[in-house]
DNA sequence: TAGATTGTTAATCGATTAACAATC
DNA sequence: TAGATTGTTAATCGATTAACAATC
């Protein structure tokens, strides 16, 4: 069940984004108080084909008993394990527009072990300023925060024309990961992760769908 | 150059989620009043793969030159017209709280057509209230406002427990497409397209990249 | 011309789907 | 036992990448 040492396991990306709704349906059962779910009534719950469920719960490394299905706070288990929702992290958030507002207010993350230690904006007007409990910082003190509280992640939600430069300094400050919903294209050095959420992509793919079906 | 009556293309979804950043870039030079973009230089900015950007780029119809690559204005017209943005439409938002009252003060919809008619909450505090200009309606008249307005889209930014129900009066109400912010599936009849967008889909690929990284 | 670029055809890669044996 | 389910192996599908001819 653990994890072997030194050896970690490729997850394909499409199995990664499907775990999260997985984990929903999983969760719901054990609050249930049911102790086995099948990929049967996985791929049930979100239209997928149960094949591609099951496949993906054996990458999990958790074994079904034919006839029952999978111990459902195994799977519980090994799902929070591999997307790391299992221990927790500080992440500060750049940039508190309407985005980063919202995100500083979803009660969300911090159950799934991250938690905001600060955020930061330019805008002096915002400075002091409290949102959904977290004060809001000046960019200035942003380098040192990062460097002496050893913060490995940030949420980076300003607008496009200071997406690099705050990355700049996200990177010098020694960060590991920056989460992008910025829809610039970040330069960062091959060590740090970025992930890009563009809401845009999004739209585009439901406004294509829309108008395909309406032919 | 316009599109064939009757037959429309079937686009690939990853192309798809890809054109608003190539949108993005092409514009960039269209302010910079350059005239002709290469494929080349488009995947420069991405960091994508030229023969993939110029594959997408022949889908869209759009011929380019030898030596000299594609006319700006003629991809902008292109692209715009394939994902939807070249025409108006309005849209009604659903759910008040974080997310939603971000959406509704995100200024990039209206650039892109999407135009918020109408904004609904269930809570009676946040009734009346004001948010980014949008007065928020009481849910009740939601049904009616819909059908007379013939609204086709509905941005779904409510709960996950009371997704469905929402849902089911969207549907009742004549709309054409959700999208939704919901973790939750969305039962609808097949003549209803929804897209989901689940934050935690990224967030998720996000945490398994950084600890892939810091082996 | 030389060289940069387009555009097409073929090869590769990876994910999904299908088929089926194994299990309780 | 019969039947539902797991898990594996093979087949299909689609997207990306590679190779190369065509163009200006």
């Amino acid at each position: 069940m653990e994890i072997a040492t030194g050896i970690r396991k490729k997850y394909p990306v499409p199995m990664i984004r499907r775990l999260p709704s997985y984990l929903r349906i999983i969760k719901s059962y054990s609050y249930g108080g049911i102790e086995y779910i099948s990929a049967t009534d996985i791929a049930n719950e979100l239209g997928y084909d149960s094949v591609k469920v099951r496949k993906d719960l054996a990458l999990t490394g958790v074994c079904g008993k034919p006839r029952m299905g999978y111990k459902v706070d195994e799977l519980i288990r090994a799902i929070r394990s591999i997307v790391g929702w299992d221990k927790n992290s500080e992440a500060v958030l750049v940039g508190t527009g309407c985005l980063g507002s919202a995100l500083l207010g979803f009660t969300g993350f911090s159950r799934r072990g991250i938690n905001f230690a600060a955020a930061f904006d330019v805008d002096p007007h915002k400075i002091g300023m409290t949102v959904h409990g977290h004060t809001v910082m000046p960019m200035r003190g942003m380098k040192n925060f990062i460097t002496e509280r050893k913060i490995e992640i940030a949420v980076l939600t300003v607008p496009a024309d200071a997406a690099q430069e705050t990355v700049d300094i996200l990177v010098d400050a020694g960060i590991k990961g920056i989460w992008n919903f910025s829809p610039a294209i970040l330069k960062v050095p091959a060590r740090v992760v970025t992930q890009n959420e563009n809401l845009m992509s999004g739209l585009a793919v439901f406004m294509v769908k829309m108008a395909t079906e309406s032919v």
